[in-house]
Parts: structure tokens; C-alpha cells; sequence
DNA sequence: CGCAAATAGTGCACTCACTGCAATTATCGG
DNA sequence: CCGATAATTGCAGTGAGTGCACTATTTGCG
């Protein structure tokens, strides 16, 4: 997360270089949290590690917990994106869990990676926390791409309550998805508690 | 928030000091925080300017945000305690969106207090967090209560996810009433996006 | 009352995440 | 090869949070 700026070219040797202190970082972090857990190992055995300074550390990572992060951030950026990228014609709730839909299945895609990592954040409080933190920030974007699909006086507050509304489907899923073993995919284990979440409002609805 | 243990009498003078303690630090650092904002001001200063010792104050509070969250746990327990006082045969749905109800109802009653409160939380980045942490710890045992009420498989994800999807809309239309001027009662726009998310949702049940 | 157990408060030394600044080094485009 | 730009670094500092051993206060009880 949060390269400062961007070099002008995308290869030359200075961004390269950088993508690979930053993978490196990733990785390394990955396994010394694996061994002594993510808590007692310190930034500055992670930068010693990669070959870099504590301060330089800093310079990628705004904070210790977004080392493990940076996943989400994609995945999230998707979400959005998928969500931009639909019909004009479709209503906002669509539009809105097809690409739920779309993300779950990128889950199971990677999940040989995104398992452990996930059941990492969901573990540790401290990652957890900006884990959420990242997930409201994302829950404003989403809800300002679904603006245009909503119509009449509220459609701002309605945004973000079906965002959020989503976000936490998938997220109460992913916590389990990671935590549990044997589970079925996540994709399904969606578009289940989709349907009787319906089903479960039904009752309200008056 | 965690008072490491009870003492066995709830009026000696201990319980008495305690409680005055406690309150004092928390309207200290309301103060202090006011006049330069929460990050600038240190744990160090409102212990002094309450009469006891840094260390003291982490006995208190385990977190420096934790000071200002005392309420948002009490009201979270009283949701809890809704639900779970709620008729037996009610469905879960039910049960839970008739408490959220009445949570909505208490922040509008003690609005004079909240209202800042909750601005503070969602302007600052770290009790935005804690909050959120907060959220989930509450929606766990929201979850455990709902379970009862629902029956057939998976009904242990689905009390996860209808848990979630009601503070979600609580959550959003807080931060909405808490930072906006001249907003409605809270009461009065969750049941609005209550009833809108159910037709909303209306679109994608099969 | 007076005593022993429990609980609350304190001082101290320590760890560690994170920041600002100024100096240094590597890479860039030309 | 050169001047500009960006990456890295060291250093000194802030402040949250912890563990520990010690003191002071309060409590229940004989």
C-alpha cells in the first residue's frame, strides 16, 4: 500500500527494483510472523531480513500491519472496479452483488494464498482493526459508484447501507472461509447466505 | 471499559472512588481533547490532569481510544440484552431489527452527549478503528444470541450476516446523524433504510 | 478495635511503532 | 557525462503500552 509516488517509467530499473524491496519485504515478513507469530516480531527484524533500514521499512509500509494488507487493497479496488464497469441499465443491488459474486470467486481462485493470510488477520487484533478500517474506506467507494444506479431523496444513505450490507456478507463468509477448515468454497457459501438473507428480510419487510 | 475485577460490594468506597476516578478521567480527556485534538494529546496529560498516574490510567483503560468508547459498549450490551429478552417464538430477523429499533431510540434520547461523541470517533482515525473492532466483538455475541431463532443448516452464518447487515445500517446512519447538521432522528432513518434495503433487495432474490 | 487478605495505585525501566530532518546514494532523461 | 529526481539511510525523538515489585487503602471478620 501507498508507494509514495509514481516513477514516471514502469520498468526501468528503479521501479523494478522497487517492486522487488517490496515483494521481498512482503515475503519475508510472512515467514518470520509464521515462525514467532506477528506480534513479537518487530519491523526492524523484518527490514533487516529484506536488506533494507527500519526507516525504509516505513517508506512502503505506512504502518506494520499493511505488509499483510496489500492483498485486500487489491481485491478491493476490484470490487470496485466491477462495479463501475457493469450496465448502465442495472439497479445498484445488481450491479452490486454480481460483483460480490466476482470477488468470491477470486477468493477461491487464490485461495492457496489468500486462506492462511486471511485467517493471519482475522487472528491478530491489530490487523484486524486496520483490516476493518480498510474495508469502511472501500464501503465509501463502493457506496459512491452505486449513487448513480439509485434513484429518489436517501439514495446516498441507501448506498452505503447496501454497501456495507455486502461487504459484510463477504466478510463474515472470508472469516470462516479462512478459519475453518474443510469448507466449501466461497463463491457458494455467498450466494447461500445471499438467498436466505433475502429470505430472513422477507420478515420484516412490511 | 474492562475494569479488571469487581469488587464484591457495588456502593463501599472503593467501588465509589473507582467509579469517580473513572469518570473523571473521562471527562478530563474530553476536555483535553477538545482543545487540541485526541492525537496531540497524551495519556500522560489527562492522568495528570485527572490526579493519578499514567500507569493507573492504563488499569482503567487498556487503550488510550478506549476512554471515549465506555458508552458505545454499554449500548452495544443493551442491544445484546434486547434480543435476548425478545418473545421466544419471534423469528431472529425480527427480534433483531425490533432492538435495533430501540438502540436507534436511546441514541436520540441521549443525543445532546452522543452526538459529539460519535463525531470524534468516525473524524479520528484510531477510535475509528477501536470502534469498528468494538463492532465486531458485539456483532460475535448478537450472532450467539440470534442463533436460537433460526433454524435448518448454516443457520450459524446467517445469524453472523443478519447480525452484521443490521449494525452496518446502524453504524452508517450514525456516522450520517453524528457528522451532519440538522439530521433527523436516528430512529427515524433506520427504519427508512431498513425498509428501503428490503426492497432493494427485493431485486436480487431468485 | 485490629488484623490479615484483597484490591487499587505508583514508580521505574523497558520495548517498539512511527516520525521529521538532513545527508547520501542511485537512477533518470537528455 | 550532468543536472534533476527519487530512494535510502542514520539519528534523535515521541509516546503508547507492559511487567514488576512495592506501597497504600479498603474490606470483611473475629
Amino acid at each position: 500500500m501507498q508507494v509514495r509516488s509514481r516513477p514516471l517509467t514502469d520498468d526501468g530499473l528503479r521501479a523494478r527494483k522497487k517492486r522487488a524491496t517490496r515483494d521481498r519485504l512482503v515475503s519475508v515478513a510472512l515467514e518470520l510472523c509464521a515462525a514467532s507469530g506477528f506480534a513479537s516480531t518487530t519491523v526492524e527484524s523484518i527490514a533487516e531480513a529484506a536488506g533494507v533500514s527500519t526507516r525504509t521499512f516505513f517508506h512502503y509500509f505506512a504502518t506494520k500491519q499493511d505488509v499483510f494488507l496489500g492483498h485486500e487493497h487489491d481485491l478491493l479496488a476490484h470490487l470496485v472496479a466491477d462495479v463501475e464497469r457493469a450496465p448502465a441499465a442495472q439497479p445498484a443491488a445488481v450491479a452490486l452483488w454480481d460483483a460480490i459474486d466476482a470477488l468470491a470467486k477470486r477468493f477461491d481462485d487464490d485461495a492457496e494464498q489468500l486462506r492462511p493470510l486471511y485467517a493471519l488477520v482475522v487472528a491478530e487484533p491489530s490487523l484486524h482493526r486496520r483490516s476493518l478500517e480498510l474495508q469502511v474506506i472501500w464501503e465509501h467507494e463502493l457506496a459512491t459508484v452505486l449513487v448513480p444506479r439509485l434513484s429518489g431523496r436517501g439514495r446516498y444513505g441507501r448506498a452505503y447501507v447496501l454497501a456495507a450490507t455486502a461487504l459484510a456478507c463477504l466478510r463474515t463468509n472470508a472469516r470462516q472461509w479462512a478459519t475453518e477448515p474443510n469448507q466449501r468454497p466461497l463463491q457458494q457459501a455467498v450466494r447461500a447466505t445471499r438467498r436466505s438473507l433475502c429470505e430472513d428480510l422477507r420478515q420484516i419487510a412490511v
